[in-house]
This record gives C-alpha cells, structure tokens and sequence, in this order.
RNA sequence: GGACGGGUGGGUGAGUGGCUAAAACCAGCAGACUGUAAAUCUGCCGCUCCUUGCGGGCUACGAAGGUUCGAAUCCUUCCCCGUCCA
C-alpha cells in the first residue's frame, strides 16, 4: 500500500462515526427500517470508503406552509446530515401536478404550475430552518421527469404490475367502496420511482404512510440495475386532536411559520399523553430523557402542564429561536394561568369614524368570519371589551374619538383597536 | 356502446311536492368545569337587514331549462361517478 493510500483510508475511518452509534442515532423515533441489515451493511461501506450515504426525502410542494408533521421526515434527514452523510431534498414540482393518493379517499385536484412554482419557493425557505443550506443538495424531479416521453412512461410502466399496484390500501378500499380512482394515480408512485433512479438514493426517508410508495421505488431501482435503496419511515405525527394525523385540511396542525404565542397555545391544546410522541418526534431529546420525564409526570413531581409547557417552549425555539419562544410561554402563563389580559396583542388602528356596531368591528378585525357569527359570539359571551363581557349584539362602539380598549373574542383571539 | 344504480350543507348520511336553512351523527365554535389538556354538561353551527322578532330578505340539495300558487323532491336536456355486460 503507498503512502497515500494509506493516508486515505485512515481519514476515511475518522470521517463516519462508527456504524453501531450512527444506528443509534438514526434509529430514534423511527417506525420501521426495511430491510434493517442493508442500511447497516451500506453504513459500513460507507464508513470503510469515506463516501457519503445517499439519503433523500420528497416532498410534494401541495402547499405553501409547512406544519409540525412534516417537520417529523425533516428531522431524520437532519440526522443523517449531521452523521455527514448527504442530504437530499427532492421537491416533487412534477409529481405534486399528478397528486399523491395516498391516504386521499378521493381524487385530488391537480395543481397547476403556478401553484407548484409558489409553493417550492416558500417551502424552502422553511425547510433550512431544519437542514444545513450549505450541505443540502436540492432537486426537482420535473428535470428529469419533464423530459420523458410517452415512449420513457411506457417502459417505466412495463416495470409494475397492476395486481401490485392494487394491493395498496388507498387504492383497495377506493375500490371496494366503488370511489373512483383515475389512471393517472396509478402513475405516481412510478413516476415518483425515476427520482430514485436519478438520484441513485441508498436511503430514501417517508413518512409510514409512504411505505407502499418507497417499496415501489426500491423495486423500480433494481429494475434498472441499481442497488435497492434501504427504506426508512416515521410515525405520522398525530394532530391537536389527538385523533387524526395532522393535516391543513383537517386544520389540527401547527404551521411553522405561524406567530410563536399562537404555536405555543396550540402545542398546549395537545391531549396530555400526546406529548410524549411529540418529544420523541419533535425535540432531539434522548429517549431515555423522554421516559425519565415522564417517569416524573406520572409519579406527581412533575405538573404535565409544565412538562407540555417546556415541550413547546423546545420545539418553538427550533423555529423561531429561544427568545421568541420564551416570550411565548410567559405570555401563555400570563393570558391564561393568570388570567390576565395578554401583553402584546395584536394592535389595530382605526380611523376616526362614526360609531360602528359591534358585529361589524369584530368582522372587520378578522374576529368572526360573519356577522351572524359575530352576533352568535356576542350572545355567548364570548366578547369582551377590556375584560368586561359583552352581551348585547346590538352595541355601538363610539370611534368618534380617540380611544384604546382590548377586544376579546373567545379564548385566545385578541386584539387592541386603537383610534388616534 | 347497452342495462342498472347514484350525485344533498366541512364529512357521513336522512329526506320523494308545502310543516325543510334541510333529520341524525361527526367535525367545528362558544359557555361552564379545568391545567386554554382530555372527559363531561349546555348552547350555537348559510349569508344579510333591522324595529333582535318563534321578524324580513337573499342564497343553497351536480348544471341548465320547464311544470306548479309552491320543487332537494315531478319532467326535459346535459355533466359527473359506480356496478354489470360488450
């Protein structure tokens, strides 16, 4: 062996830490490993030949903000980059177009490009809140997927069996239950499959419900003479009903861009034993620090409320940085512990105008979507002005003259109308 | 291409000429209770106007027309979905 060689080996042995504590670390909170022996078996070439891991995660640009739940994938790409192996973040521009089925019980309406185009924009700008910008490598997948042919779809499609395609459960039970499902569909876990190919992944990251999906992709690789790429899940994160996953649709989410004192009313509207899911998948706690904490809370030395109190001061200082967050639990503490009103609420001014009934103020202020819903409000005491209820739907609020009152309007929405 | 079934509010789903802004359930909102948790209980849950009244107007049951004093309900055409046959 020559100098150099030599030389080149021992750097590489430093480069990765070893395999059993890169396990370790990658293993945290993750559903399931498929198959377990060929991401260990990649780990340890990868160690021996100081390359980095391919390791990558697509996501379809469906909408413009990011929630807590795909923060869950996002972070165990964040992991892998921190092993030092490569990061990929493949945006789904083409794919989003044709809309993934899974989980959806209907057919989704495509997007247009224009959407798409937006969407990618301010995802990426929320996803380097959790990725190094430096060291992700970012792709769109309508750079390779854009310039297929009808001749490239086809042979892509003779790769894939429909029985196999069938098996999957959204397309199952679509059609047990006579829901329609558009050919289309069958498409985008194919199509989805070339990223793989592109990309040469060894790692491909999804959330459980994408299990079918990267299976595919797997396969597809080998169909074109790679090695499979080792497929690892997450737990979908369980929205703030504590029933279903989280979703914007379903409006049980916590957007990362939302305001700090809004993320933080939220995370605290959790189902007590929520939590302990959203440490593991949310906080880079170690899983032992997890179960001595809640050790703490069922034993009684630990309030659970403080304990989802520091959960969500952790997980808002991700985003929005330590002071904001801190700020946030002191201004919970304050609003609802005490029962004071907030200290920073959201100040509106007004111009000097004749007097104003109350539903429309409360209209205009975004408080209610309607006025009959503003008057519903009003006569469910709802509404208060300066900590005083009001009950009579049809009052004037004089903006003849300079004034400043805080305006309540069920729990948590506030606002400080001010007239100069 | 043919036969049959179907399209109702955010969701499931009742309703086959007036009593239906449309049952019931879920979701959602508000109040009580609390730890703004959950659970529970109570109320609300299309929009709008005012004289806030078991008040008036408007919009709504795939779309457009029609019958009728009156249509989610009947008729015509169209669109969409499913099942079976080819």
């Amino acid at each position: 062996m020559t100098q150099g060689a030599k030389q080149k080996v021992e750097m590489a042995e430093h480069k990765f830490k070893p395999v059993e504590e890169q396990l370790a670390y990658i293993k945290k909170g993750v559903a399931e490993i498929i198959p377990e022996p060929e991401l260990v078996a990649k780990l340890e070439a990868s160690r021996k030949s100081g390359k980095p891991l391919r390791v990558y995660l697509g996501v379809d640009p469906t909408a413009p903000d990011l929630h807590l739940g795909h923060t869950v994938v996002l972070r165990k790409l964040k992991h892998f980059q921190d092993l030092g192996h490569t990061a990929v973040f493949l945006i789904g521009d083409f794919s989003a177009m044709i809309g993934d089925p899974t989980g959806a019980s209907e057919t989704r309406p495509p997007l247009t490009r224009e959407q798409v185009d937006a969407n990618a924009k301010t995802y990426l700008e929320q996803v380097y809140k959790i990725l190094d910008r430096e060291e992700t490598e970012v792709r769109y997948n309508s750079e390779w997927l854009g310039k297929m042919n009808a001749e490239d779809v086809v042979r892509l499609c003779s790769h894939y069996r429909l029985a196999r395609m069938l098996e999957r459960e959204d397309f199952d039970s679509r059609l047990e239950k006579g829901q329609p499902i558009s050919v289309h569909e069958l498409l985008y876990p194919l199509l989805t499959a070339r990223d793989a190919v592109e990309l040469k992944s060894d790692v491909e990251l999804g959330a459980t419900e994408q299990k079918f999906n990267l299976l595919v992709h797997r396969e597809i690789q080998r169909e074109y003479g790679l090695p499979g790429q080792a497929i690892l899940t997450m737990p979908i994160l369980v929205g703030l009903d504590g029933q279903r996953k989280m979703s914007k649709s379903l409006g049980n989410y916590v957007g990362i861009t939302e305001a700090p004192s809004e993320m933080f009313g939220k995370m605290m509207s959790i189902p007590d034993e929520l939590m302990w899911s959203y440490y593991e998948l949310l906080t880079d706690r170690a899983p032992n620090e997890i179960a001595s904490l809640k050790k703490e809370v069922s034993s009684g030395k630990l309030h659970p409320m403080d304990a989802k109190m520091r959960l969500a001061e952790e997980v808002i200082s991700d985003f929005r940085g330590q002071e904001a967050a801190h700020k946030a639990a002191e201004n919970f503490q304050r609003v609802f512990r005490d029962r004071q009103a907030p200290e920073e609420a959201p100040a509106v001014k007004l111009p000097k105008g004749p007097a104003k009934k109350l539903t429309a103020l409360l209209v205009d202020l975004k408080l209610a979507p309607s006025k009959a819903e503003a008057e519903r409000l009003i006569k469910q005491k709802a509404v208060e002005i300066d900590g005083g209820t009001i009950d009579d739907p049809r009052k004037d609020i004089d903006l003849s003259k300079p004034t400043n009152f805080l305006l309540r309007a069920g729990k948590k929405k506030f606002v400080r109308v001010i007239v100069e």
